[in-house]
DNA sequence: CAATATACCTTGTAATACAAAGTAACTTAT
DNA sequence: ATAAGTTACTTTGTATTACAAGGTATATTG
């Protein structure tokens, strides 16, 4: 992938990935599938950056965890919830990722 | 600065310089000023951050430099102006950015 | 003369997306 | 039944990059 194709997607996949939390819980290989699916295919989550993410989202308590056994077969899935802090959290990003956004749109658009 | 504030800077800032370059030559102090003019205040680059990031793109012969002394009195300026592959660059950033966007935009506004 | 603004530069740190590798269970095709 | 593929999660190492915080030096203003 290029470089700044990497750059840009810094933050961004937090976002997203919080977004898709706050609708609903989801398991990782999930997400990924989400974010591929609803970005019309733009935009791809590695599962070695996603995995690292969700962990770090967890350790600031931003999301919790919790194991699902798939009824009959399938191997068990480990779930994501949104907490209330990460509600936050979420929206102060957004505000952020918008006000950026607007920013570098005016210098762009010239 | 908040860090997902920074996140969200990467990449974008990059872009929004070479923007500027596209337009007409500039010095590094004119380039600060003008991303925070342009973008209504929003953006905020930082020396210590700009002038990193005008050596990492003059090594890539994306820009070129030269010293202009001032009429008369005031500080010399080191001036920069985009090189031809510089403006190829701009133009792939700009479209990995637009694209990272409209994903984005389209995950968000649900 | 002191304070402020202009202008450039450097070092160190933190954050994070990815590549690449691995483990393991289940499913599908031969 | 076996091999290949898919699902699902995990870890390690690397490269990039924005910033804080420090610095130098000249010009302007009170």
């Amino acid at each position: 992938m290029s470089n700044f194709r990497k750059q840009f997607n810094k933050g961004v996949l937090e976002l997203g990935i919080m977004k898709l939390l706050v609708e609903q819980d989801q398991y990782g290989y999930s997400l990924i599938e989400e974010i591929h699916s609803r970005s019309g295919g733009i935009i791809e989550l590695k599962d070695g950056t996603l995995y690292p993410i969700l962990y770090r989202l967890e350790d600031q308590k931003w999301i919790e965890s919790y194991w699902e056994t798939q009824t009959g077969r399938g191997k068990p899935r480990k779930y994501y919830r949104i907490t209330e802090s990460g509600k936050q959290r979420f929206e102060d990003m957004l505000e952020d990722y918008l006000d950026v956004n607007l920013g570098i749109q005016k210098i762009i658009k010239h």
